[in-house]
RNA sequence: UCCUCGGUAGCUCAAUAGGCAGAGCGGCCGGCUGUUAACCGGUUGGUUGGAGGUUCGAGUCCUCCCCGAGGAGCCA
């Protein structure tokens, strides 16, 4: 019995008699010679099917298969430049093959381009194609390296309830559900949560999905999507941005070296990434607001439909061309500091001696993919955080464990959340973030 | 919730001024010894999103509704 392999180990077997087990992503085919494009899960390589080796009665059981059927193929792995596939290099000459289904044909899915609705409705066998499959695999590598990261850093992993009483941060809308006959939410954030653990273990982060049940349609926004939260004890704004900086760098640096053949498969620009290193530029929101309407003054535009840059009035939000501005400005992501205090949530530390802002810093991912990650240096004042929470018309009491945290040795903390989609969607080059997680909720759309 | 665009074969799209609903891809059959979303020949394939209206005649014009995409607000 020859060995079973995979795919992506084949250059260890030139030469040699092997069985791969998998799916037949197509089928071309000239007369007396026949390819199978096979994919494994593990890569993609080509299999020669030649009816003088095979005999007739073989070749037409390769010339029976259709799209997406399971098979077990046996036969000699070659070295050859001509074949392509992930890696790429190497085939099989085919010397038996077992049928395990012949697939249904057609399959729904053709080569060719398709509209949106048509892939997500298919999801379940989108999912095959080269891209998602490459996509995928740089996801399970970029939170990889997350937790690589912050495990070999000193924080430690506390999970955060789902389950949750009331609004994390008091702004947007969340899934209401039914806890025994009283309402409770999905969790927008595990911050909060987070903020006690600091107090047991000093470095701490939750990693999980979180809910927004904003009405948002666009590419940058999911309903449900997975965020890491590292939150730090004795950790001023000024320290929270090395971290980040180091944190996100690695993440970037580890998905260039270890998905270097999916990354190729998408097509992504790596040189982009590659300037991916601390530290990155730092401006404040004072300043951003300047250069977004110095830009505006001189009519600038930005991608992708080269619309205007809008003028902004300080105290504004940014909207998405802003972002795309300014970190079109810069070769990596951008630290924007200092946000008004209006426009950020109520636990944020204001500057000392001027408090119509805080210490809260976004970091702006380049090429259009805007916020991945926000963060901020906290409320540490039990006092000046009853008032915010006030002023926010928050309700109190079910803020009360929250303030104790400050009444019982209080101390300066920072952290951020970073969004997983994004920053993959980010990495791979991809257009909408429905891409960068398996299946995909967007408003409007809850099945598969 | 608001703004913009869209819905025709399994998929991607076309259809002059209101006048026989088409092409490519996919599928199926046949051919070909190096294919890369092959090529050549043949073939299959329709409740034009739904309801109503105008008209001799509606994919096309009118009204209402449904669904989708992008964006705004909000945010990762």
């Amino acid at each position: 019995m020859p060995p079973i392999i995979r795919i992506a180990d084949a250059k260890d077997y030139v030469g040699e008699t092997v069985t791969v087990r998998g799916w037949v992503k197509r089928r071309t085919g000239k007369g007396k010679l026949a390819f199978l494009r096979i994919r494994d899960g593990s890569g993609i390589f080509q299999a020669v099917a030649f009816r003088p080796n095979l005999g007739d009665e073989t070749f037409a059981k390769v010339k029976s298969l259709t799209t997406e059927s399971s098979v077990i193929l046996t036969g000699q792995i070659k070295a050859d430049e001509r074949a392509p596939g992930v890696p790429g290099g190497y085939e099989m000459d085919l010397s038996d093959i077992e049928i395990v289904q012949l697939a249904e044909a057609p399959y729904p899915i053709a080569p060719k381009e398709h509209g949106v609705e048509f892939l997500l409705d298919n999801r379940h066998l989108w999912l095959r194609a080269d891209s998602q499959w490459a996509i995928q695999r740089v996801r399970a590598t970029v939170i990889r390296a997350i937790r690589d990261w912050l495990d070999d850093h000193g924080f430690l992993l506390v999970d955060t309830p789902i389950l949750t009483p009331a609004a994390g941060e008091g702004t947007t809308t969340l899934f209401e559900i039914d806890y025994h006959g009283e309402p409770a939410y999905l969790a927008q954030t595990g911050q909060l949560y987070n903020e006690a653990n600091i107090f047991t273990f000093g470095k701490v982060y939750c990693f999980g999905p979180t809910f927004r049940a904003e009405k948002s349609k666009t590419r940058r926004h999911l309903q449900e999507f997975w965020m890491v939260e590292p939150e730090i004890a004795f950790c001023k704004l000024e320290e929270l941005l090395e971290i980040e900086e180091q944190f996100v760098s690695y993440i970037v640096q580890t998905a260039l070296e270890k998905c270097a053949d999916e990354l190729k498969l998408l097509g992504r620009d790596t040189s982009l990434l590659e300037n991916v290193q601390p530290s990155f530029p730092r401006i404040t929101y004072d300043r951003a607001v300047e250069m977004i309407n110095e830009a505006a003054a001189r009519g600038d535009t930005v991608p992708p439909h080269n619309e205007p840059v809008p003028a902004i009035e300080w105290g504004d939000d940014f909207g998405a061309p802003h972002e795309t501005y300014l970190a079109g400005q810069f070769d990596r992501p951008v630290f924007v500091t200092h946000y008004p205090s209006a426009v950020k949530a109520f636990y944020m530390e204001p500057e000392p001696g001027r408090p119509e802002v805080c210490r809260s810093a976004d970091l702006l991912a380049p090429e259009g993919y805007g916020e991945i990650i926000g963060g901020s240096e906290r409320m540490s004042d039990p006092e000046m955080l009853e008032a915010a929470i006030r002023k926010h018309k928050l309700p109190e009491d079910a803020y009360d464990w929250y303030i104790d945290l400050r009444k019982y040795g209080s101390v300066p903390h920072s952290g951020f959340g970073l969004g997983v989609e994004r920053t993959v969607a980010w990495i791979c080059g991809i257009h909408h973030l429905r891409e960068a997680i398996a299946f995909p909720r967007v408003l409007g759309r809850l099945k598969p």
